[in-house]
RNA sequence: GGGCGCGUAGCUCAGCGGUAGAGCACCCGCCUUACAAGCGGGUGGUCGCUGGUUCGAACCCAGCCGUGCCCACCA
């Protein structure tokens, strides 16, 4: 026997033993030989590195692996990066507070800044640059620490395949990409409302709003006509009174068709406004007339678009009211009312408007108080405000109907896993109401890659910007003189100033596959990657990455950016809801893999089918500690009785790794003989069909059904039908003994993808290399080398097994116990497969005689135990 | 309001046209030289409801009910 097989099989310290063999043995390593066709490329999601991993990212990498393990035992050079998503809103905030400094791009670069070693009580005023500088430190470390998990996890990302989202990689790409996208028209600045967050002061997209439920109050509210009689509106937001430019009803309004075309005057602020007819009034709700104003909300800008009305903007971007009253706020009376609006919040100058409506009459009645949708950012939590600015746009199909089409047209190009995601997917496009928002008016974030001159007023000139040079990125427009200028010119007349903007954090993630693939940097690298494979990545953020995604890659390479997408689902509480930090339910990852060992959390993680929500169950973690054990103990009887006819102990280091060619595990020298041993090789073979088929098809979860089903069977069964015959000596031993290593060989390829950690340590008993570098099994092969088999034998021996289990049971004898008659009753093919098996039968089952009658009928079984007694 | 999932044994889930399945839990046994952190056996379900199609429906169709997610134009 191997000295390698310990004489107590153990999972103790397999995750470190064997992840720090495969980093050192480049087990994973991308072989960069393989062309396009032998490659298997990965668009890995880049975890949030200043946030913490959890559960859901262990369960959603874990199928990830699952995949990229069994590409390639299939012969794939399977390209499986790892990016870590340091750009963003969230790791700005982290480095603010922990470094006490924040960005103030005007300020020029130092090379020789020093963090605080203690945040001050002011915030410190650095440069972008240097701001930068400290986000890729700080996540640095974090980083490190996410490695150290997913090494854990056995994840089998070729390490040296890392990128980050802000990294000069990926800022030079995110560049490039823009100025791509400006050169053929993809991209443009425009003046226009967009929504706002007044918290953060920046622009935000459609795609990271979120509605919340809040409650307001109608305000019912009487705007006098020029005959006396007011009209009446309800609104809830009274205090953009101000702001009002028109009243709006249905043109087919009964109600209203008298004043279309009137003017009424607003109450307190006296400014004449006309009374219009739009289709979008909906006479249901309210009065059925509705005040517009600049702006209320996006109906408001569509009204204010499509009706051609002046803006009268009150609120700042600060979101408090303006110094100055809007254009049109002419009367006294109105003006000094604004004027003790002036500087309050949205909160605060209702209370007042309110609070004047009432001393002047103006509001009826008593607001009515309800609950409504509010637009929010999702990170945001004040409801988002609508401020004319100006911003850089990508054009997504939002405004223009062939794009669009275009975009569904990728998304039936793509191969979903599961196909109804899709279904999301064109939801979104389908409704989608406007060019995607880039810009963001943050620090922290990749910045567009130009400068504007100025005029001799100083004023930047707009329309005509100084782009970088593509050779020359990334490029920060905030430090970085542009061609043909001096850095003394920055911000004087006639000279230049950069744009302030930075880009929305999706405009870089949207490129991951060009960053991971080395576009514009490694185009050999690229073309042997791009279109990646697969994309995989949780349902929620279709909308936003997977989407924004294939609007670069169509936009760039008039392509999809990965043939499939396979989304995750979440991972639920025991009582059904979406576990969160909030709840105080999470459990690290690390003590999860060190409590219930890592291939026991893959197995759970692997019962979650792509796309299904699963619950969080330590039960199943359990389940799969057991079968890992098995694993071990099954693989200790076999090569036991199998190993001392081995003759060359195996090579003690890997081959080295060829290109695409996995290394054959030795066949046995002796074929299976027996009819029982051939039986069991012909449900194996069918066992790795089916498992081939379901991982084909990116279903994990069947083929590790398929492949567990047959283990248990061939160890509660099978072993124990051979095993006395297996102990023996002579052909019939022989012939057991190749059957069981052929069967062992092939179990441990089938739970790999699964189960790296144990399916290794039991390779590295007997085979030489790796087993995640082994051949994926072939069935037809298989099949072939033991055809003909009968596949009834198998099962019919094993009902008549069963039967005398069942007899020794329910006697409450052991199972060892001697049985004196066992009679069968079965048809000629269950009767000469009994007869096949009849001396492993005997053995088995320690019975004494066995009597088979062909009869025509079930197959049935009469047990007679010898005297107890 | 629209879209998409899901409702099968106490729990977690498979099955998706041919006589109800697995694992866990529970109950009863068994130290059986690979495994007692094991092994064997067993109890347990009018497959959400109501109709329809079919020789036959958990499975197909229609309509409900419950539940979750995604989206939506906030007066």
């Amino acid at each position: 026997m191997s000295t390698r097989m310990p004489e107590k099989p153990s999972l103790a310290g397999l995750e470190e033993r064997w992840s720090a063999a495969w980093a050192e043995r480049g087990t994973y390593s991308f072989d960069r030989t393989a062309d396009r066709a032998q490659v298997f490329s990965i668009d890995t999601p880049p975890p949030t590195v200043s946030g913490s991993l959890h559960v859901g990212h262990v369960f959603s990498y874990t199928h990830t692996d699952c995949i990229a393990r069994f590409q390639r035992m299939r012969g794939r050079a399977v390209f499986y990066p790892m990016g870590w998503d340091d750009n963003g809103l969230p790791t700005e905030r982290r480095v603010q507070n922990f470094y006490g400094v924040r960005c103030d791009p005007s300020l020029p670069y130092d090379a020789g800044f020093i963090p605080p070693t203690e945040p001050g009580k002011a915030q410190l005023p650095i440069a972008r640059a240097n701001f930068v500088e400290l986000c890729q430190q700080l996540t640095a470390t974090d980083e490190q620490a996410f490695e150290t998990v997913w090494r854990r996890l056995g994840l089998s990302v070729d390490w040296a395949q890392v990128y980050t989202t802000i990294g000069p990689r990926a800022r030079a790409t995110s560049q490039r990409a823009f100025l791509r996208d400006l050169a053929r028209g993809a991209a443009y600045a425009a003046e226009a409302p967009t929504l706002w967050d007044v918290t953060f002061r920046t622009a935000v997209a459609q795609a990271e709003l979120e509605d919340r439920d809040r409650p307001a109050a109608y305000h019912r509210i009487g705007f006098p006509g020029a005959d006396g009689k007011p009209v009446f509106i309800e609104t809830t937001r009274p205090e953009l009174l101000p702001a009002c430019v028109a009243l709006v009803a249905h043109p087919e309004d009964a109600r209203y068709q008298a004043l279309f075309g009137k003017t009424v005057t607003t109450p307190l602020f006296e400014v004449p406004v006309p009374v219009l007819a739009h289709p979008l009034a909906d006479p249901e709700k309210g009065s059925g007339i509705a005040m517009i104003c600049t702006f209320g909300d996006l109906t408001d800008v569509t009204w204010w678009r499509e009706l051609n009305l002046p803006t009268r903007p009150m609120l700042g971007r600060d979101g408090r009211v303006l110094p100055l009253p809007p254009p049109g706020l002419d009367s006294p009376h109105g003006r000094a009312r604004f004027e003790e609006l002036v500087g309050a919040t949205v909160f605060t100058a209702r209370e007042k408007v309110v609070a004047m409506l009432r001393e002047s009459g103006g509001l009826v009645g008593e607001p009515r108080p309800i609950n409504h949708p509010v637009k929010f950012f999702e990170k945001g939590d004040k409801p988002l405000e609508i401020v004319t600015s100006r911003q850089w746009y990508l054009r997504n199909g939002g405004r223009d109907l062939a794009l669009r089409q275009r975009l569904l047209g990728r998304g039936a190009e793509l191969a979903w896993t599961p196909p109804y995601m899709r279904a999301r997917y064109d939801n979104w496009v389908g409704g989608l109401n406007g060019d995607w928002l880039v810009s963001r008016q943050r620090f922290f974030g990749v910045p567009f890659p130009l400068w504007y001159p100025l005029d001799e007023a100083g004023e930047p000139i707009h329309d005509a910007p100084i782009l970088a040079d593509e050779g020359h990125l990334p490029v920060d427009p905030s430090s970085d003189t542009p061609p043909g200028f001096t850095a003394s010119q920055r911000g004087e007349p006639g000279g230049f100033i950069g744009d302030p903007d930075v880009m929305d954090t999706w405009a870089t993630s949207s490129l991951s596959p060009q960053i991971a693939g080395g576009w514009g940097y490694d185009e050999d690298l690229f073309a042997r990657v791009f279109p990646m494979d697969l994309r995989p990545q949780g349902h929620d953020i279709i909308r936003t990455w997977l989407f924004s995604t294939v609007v670069r890659a169509d936009a760039e390479f008039d392509s999809l950016p990965w043939r499939r997408a396979m989304l995750s689902g979440w991972i639920l509480d025991p009582d059904r809801k979406k576990m969160s930090k909030s709840k105080g339910n999470v459990v690290t990852p690390l003590d999860l893999l060190v409590e219930h060992g890592s291939d026991a959390v893959r197995y759970w993680a692997a019962s979650g089918r792509p796309g299904v929500d699963t619950a969080f169950d330590t039960g199943q973690m359990k389940v799969g500690r057991r079968l890992a054990m098995k694993l071990l103990n099954v693989s200790r009887f076999v090569l036991g009785v199998v190993m001392d006819e081995e003759s060359d102990p195996p090579a003690a280091t890997d081959p080295p790794r060829a290109a695409v060619a996995a290394t054959d595990p030795p066949r046995a020298a002796v074929a299976a003989t027996e009819a029982a041993d051939r039986a069991m090789l012909a449900a194996l073979a069918d066992t790795v069909e089916r498992c081939t088929t379901a991982f084909d098809a990116f279903d994990y979860t069947r083929a590790l059904e398929a492949a567990e089903q047959f283990f248990w069977s061939f160890c509660d069964d099978y072993v124990e039908l051979v095993k006395v015959r297996a102990y023996s000596t002579g052909a019939a031993a022989e012939s057991a003994h190749a059957a069981l290593r052929e069967a062992l060989s092939v179990l441990l390829r089938l739970f790999a993808p699964v189960l790296p950690f144990v399916t290794e340590e039991v390779w590295s008993w007997w085979q030489p290399g790796s087993v995640h570098t082994a051949t994926w099994p072939q069935a037809p092969e298989l099949a072939a080398a033991e055809a003909p088999a009968d596949p009834v034998l198998l099962s019919t021996l094993g009902a008549v097994m069963s039967a005398i289990r069942k007899a020794k049971s329910q006697a409450k004898v052991s199972q060892r116990a001697s049985v004196s008659l066992v009679r069968v009753s079965g048809s000629a093919a269950q009767t000469e497969a009994i007869r096949a098996g009849a001396d492993d039968l005997r053995a088995a089952g320690s019975i004494v005689d066995l009597e088979l009658l062909e009869v025509d009928g079930p197959l049935s079984v009469e047990v007679t135990l010898a005297d107890a007694a």
